[in-house]
DNA sequence: TTAATGTTTGACACCGGTGTCAATAAGTTG
DNA sequence: CAACTTATTGACACCGGTGTCAAACATTAA
């Protein structure tokens, strides 16, 4: 049995390659007796056209490479998933690259990858997308991108910069800031999220600004900077609660740093939301795990990927793209770790 | 700036192409000084190959799909990591693809993948590792595949088949039970993992021969049946802990149960581990970032899907593969979930 | 010195599609 | 019915590499 192939299937149907092409492609211009030949010795023969060759021929592989370096499971499979969604929907396929984005060689090894994946775009994550060095070198070689979560625009002169993919941290913190004041908590802890990371500046200042907004005095020692793991989070747990006036609430800058601090507190017989409201970041699988289970925010991971990824492949087929950074709306998620203060 | 391509190196190098390919390809038969030029040209020109038309000429893709439906996203983090670990030595890349393994047109699904994505291979895990409907079909075609986790063996007459890497659930959950034993445990509660997931059995098997083996007789209503999800852990615990003499240990057969037991047992006031161990299996992220933290197993997975890959890519290749399944060790990790009874 | 063998090289077809362009068939208009 | 469009089709080059095979050259054996 040999391989069907495009001259297979000419011949069986009596008209040249290109003709096959043409109805494999619905091009115009083929009459409709041919075409339902053509399709006929399709399903006969069974044929598929090999994408390989077409890859050759159009200069178009229909792989696309997500560049990642994030230690949460979650977050990344979330990401793989939402960009898979519209990848499977139209035609193309997903390459992963875990990256390391501190490695040596980071912009020659994404350069050589570009080369030998066969990349038509790339889908850049926190932190690549705020990496300029790594934007101009797609920008020289005009390589389609699209970035999530960015927090910085760069160069704007440039129209590809633009496209990226948000939610807005700062917004969804202030609400979570304003829903713990509206229990009527007044004396509220903040945790904050690793320096090195965008983020933990814009939860921060998201939280800021509510207290702002409601009178409210920041006290330093309610402030405590933590670095998004469990253990930050049970030291900053730990000094909060041994404050002589401790807070009444506490909103960390992630879920993990949050299930350290219900840990502290049930440690220290602090009841968990009697005595003490605990607020996290993220929806972590962990906060539905662990009791009480943790009031939150989730991040609209999923849908931001799948944007994502149809504004890339617009941008791949030349279509046109979004003017500015697509901004997708975070939910407050309430669970049992917080209540109003008695 | 015109596209590199062989030609142009050739032109330039004052060779045929298929001198530079021989070059590129670190062919035999080439003088020293030509191999010198024509490297020499590589590096002015920064020629890169085209991995499409290598893909073309010679019918490898350098592409290896990986099957998975799992709900676990560290477990798939990691068959994902040890997977890439393995395909960035040789060259390979991995084209992810999550799959409703209950799918209606599953078959016809992955037949479409594999010609659509022009996959070298495929890596199946569990349940895909198991369904001989698949390994069927993908024999028909002749793709190289690997399985990991596989509990069935299916016709070995087929040299393919046997081509799998696992860890041994029974062996594994034999000795945590001999562990809880050897703290002086007797009355020792099960709960049995999701019934359609074949390592349930196994699971559930390495517990009672440990039992056996001690003497110890199993009462029936220390088995409990579990779905591997949190909520039915919490169903369980309930169950187990309010029998008349309840057990002084429970090994649940995913952390996820277990730690919806820790939950019940936390609610109830039975203190863990001074009045009851908690055992867990997988060592997920959970099994440390909740308090007790969790005595549990940990698979090798990382290095089962490395080795899952090393065996493909020799496959692929054609290199000799092994006999039989390769078997992984699992160890032991205990916390502070289990301790002697007093 | 000649024949036999081994090494180095390039011409050319080929992988399986798509793009260009010209040839032919069909349809319209004056 | 001639002249002009428009629709349909195929020949052929091309994408950028690799495989085959024979030619040219160098080396060794007889």
């Amino acid at each position: 049995m040999q391989k069907v192939t495009i001259n297979v299937v000419a011949k069986h149907a009596g008209v040249s390659k290109k003709t096959v092409s043409r109805v494999l492609n619905n091009e115009p211009n083929v009459s409709d007796a041919t075409k339902q030949k053509v399709r006929a010795v399709f399903d006969e023969l069974g044929y598929r056209p090999s994408p390989v060759a077409r890859a050759l021929a159009t200069n178009q592989s229909l792989l696309i490479g997500l560049v990642y370096d994030n230690p949460n499971k979650s977050y990344v499979s979330e990401i793989q998933e939402g960009a898979l969604s519209s990848c499977d929907d139209k035609g193309y396929h997903l390459i992963i690259h875990p990256t390391d984005h501190n490695g040596e060689h980071l912009l020659s090894n994404i350069d050589s990858l570009l080369i030998e994946s066969r990349l038509d775009g790339l889908v850049l994550t926190p932190p690549f997308s705020d990496m300029p060095d790594l934007l101009n070198l797609l920008d020289s070689k005009e390589t389609p991108y699209v970035r999530i979560g960015a927090t910085e625009f760069c160069n704007v002169a440039e129209q590809n910069r633009v496209l990226s993919v948000i939610s807005n941290d700062q917004q969804a913190a202030y609400q979570m800031t304003k829903y713990l004041i509206s229990l009527g908590h007044h004396r509220i802890g903040f945790v904050k999220g690793h320096p090195d990371h965008p983020v933990s500046e814009q939860r921060y200042s998201g939280f800021l600004t509510a207290l702002e907004d409601a009178g409210i005095t920041v006290r330093q020692d309610y402030v405590q900077q933590g670095y998004f793991n469990f253990s930050s989070g049970e030291d900053c747990g730990r000094r909060l609660l041994s404050l002589d006036q401790r807070p009444t609430a506490i909103f960390a800058s992630n879920d993990y740093m949050a299930a350290g601090i219900l840990k502290v507190a049930t440690q220290r017989n602090v009841s968990v939301p009697h005595e003490l409201s605990v607020a996290g970041f993220d929806n972590a699988p962990i906060s539905g795990y662990i009791w009480p289970s943790l009031t939150t925010v989730r991040q609209p991971i999923f849908s931001m990927a799948e944007s994502a990824l149809d504004i890339l492949i617009d941008r791949i087929q030349k279509r046109p793209a979004p003017e500015k950074a697509i901004e997708l709306p975070s939910e407050l998620i309430t669970r049992e770790s917080t209540a109003p203060l008695r």
